[in-house]
DNA sequence: TAATAAATATACCGTTTGGTATATTTTTTA
DNA sequence: TAAAAAATATACCAAACGGTATATTTATTA
C-alpha cells in the first residue's frame, strides 16, 4: 500500500498535470497548485523540493498517460504494420486527449522549456527520443514479418511521422481544425501504403 | 522624419522582440525590458499601455520580419512556381534567421498564447491564415501561368506545406537538428513535382 | 532663446511571487 | 492506546511583480 505522502503527491500531481501543461511553467503559480489541490504550501512543498520538481513530475504523468494510451489502442492491432497503421489512427480523435491533458505534453513543454529549463527540455528530448526509437522497432518488426520492403529506412520514416503529426498538433492546437490532424493521417497511411508496404 | 517617442517605441520593441520570441509572455517580466532596452519604467510605460500591448507590438514586428525575409528570397524566382520553391528553400537554412528572431514566432507565441492571451493567440490565427491565401494564391497563379495542374486543390496544398514546415520548426527547435528541416522542405518539393507540376 | 510641450526618470504603490521555519495535526509503530 | 514519526497547516519572509503619480529632463515651437 502507498504511504500517505506517497499518496498525496500523486494526488497533486494529477491535479497539477493538466495546468502546467495549459499554462506552461512560468504561469503556472504556486498559489495555483495550492487552489487546485485544496492543499497548503506545507503540504506541497512537504512532498517537492521545488516548483520545478513539480513542472517535471506533472510532465512525466502527461506523457506517460499520452503514451498508455496509445499503447491500449495499438493492442488492437495485431501485425507489426496493423499496430503503425493505429499509430495514425490514435491522432485522428487527438482532440479528445488533448482536453483532458491540457493539450500536447511534448508540443507544449517543448516550446515553453526551450531556452527556459534545461532539465524539461531534456525530458521532453528524451521522450521524442524514445517514441521515434519505438517505431523504429516496429518497422523493423514489420521488416521481419515480411510486411515491409527490408530496404525501408525506419529512422527516417519514424522522424517523418512524428514531425508531420507534430506540426498537426501545433496547428489543430492554435487553428481549432481538427482537420490538419485528418489530413496528416491520411498523408502519413498513404506514405506507408506507397513506400514501406510490400 | 520621427519623433522621438515613435523613434523610442520603435527601438522597444526591437530591443523586447527576440526576449518576448524567446521566453514567452509570462516569463518576460517589465525588469527584463528596462534590462535590455537600457530605459526605465516611465519610459516604457509612456509609450505602452502595458505588458501586453508590448508583446503584441513585439510579435507583430518578428512577423513581418520574418515574411519580409522570406518575401526578399522570394525575389530571386521569375514565376510562381519558382517563388514556390523558394519557400521552401527558405526553410532550409532557417537555423540562421531562428537565431536573430529568437526562434519562430508562429510557434513560440501560438503554443504561448493557447490558453493564456486571447488577442495575441488571434494575432497569430491571424497571421496564419493570410501566409496560408498567400501561397494559395500563389498555386492559382502558377495555374493560370500553366504551370501547375488546374485541378490542384490549392487551399489543402497551402495547409500541408505550412503543416509539414511547422512540425520541422518544432522538432528542429527542441532536438536541436537541422535535418528536420532539411527532410521537410525535400519532402514538400517532391510533392509538388509529383502531384502539382505539369 | 524663452516658453511650451513632450518624453523620460524617480520613487513609490499594493499584490503576488517562490520558498521556509515552526506549530499542529494525522498516521504509523510499538 | 500511548509514543514516535510523518505529514500537513499556519504564518511568515525578502524579493519581484505590473503598474502609476509626479518630478525632471529633453525636444519642439514661437
Amino acid at each position: 500500500m502507498l504511504t500517505k505522502a506517497e499518496r498525496t503527491r500523486k494526488y497533486i500531481i494529477e491535479r497539477v498535470a493538466p495546468i502546467f501543461n495549459k499554462n506552461g511553467y512560468a504561469a503556472t503559480s504556486m498559489s495555483d497548485i495550492t487552489q487546485a489541490t485544496g492543499l497548503t504550501k506545507g503540504a506541497i512543498y512537504g512532498n517537492f523540493v521545488n516548483k520545478e520538481e513539480i513542472a517535471i513530475a506533472a510532465f512525466n504523468m502527461n506523457v506517460s498517460e499520452l503514451l498508455g494510451r496509445i499503447a491500449k489502442h495499438q493492442e488492437k492491432g495485431r501485425t507489426p504494420l496493423e499496430k503503425l497503421f493505429l499509430i495514425t489512427d490514435f491522432y485522428r480523435d487527438y482532440t479528445e486527449h488533448y482536453k483532458d491533458l491540457g493539450g500536447c505534453p511534448i508540443l507544449n513543454i517543448g516550446v515553453d522549456a526551450n531556452n527556459q529549463d534545461t532539465k524539461l527540455l531534456e525530458r521532453v528530448q528524451y521522450v521524442i527520443e524514445k517514441t521515434q526509437n519505438n517505431i523504429v522497432k516496429l518497422v523493423e518488426w514489420a521488416k521481419q514479418a515480411g510486411e515491409v520492403f527490408p530496404d525501408v529506412d525506419s529512422k527516417k520514416f519514424a522522424k517523418y511521422l512524428y514531425t508531420r503529426i507534430q506540426g498537426a498538433i501545433f496547428m489543430n492546437a492554435t487553428m481549432n481544425d481538427i482537420s490538419y490532424l485528418h489530413d496528416a493521417s491520411d498523408d502519413i497511411d498513404n506514405y506507408i501504403k506507397r513506400n514501406l508496404k510490400k
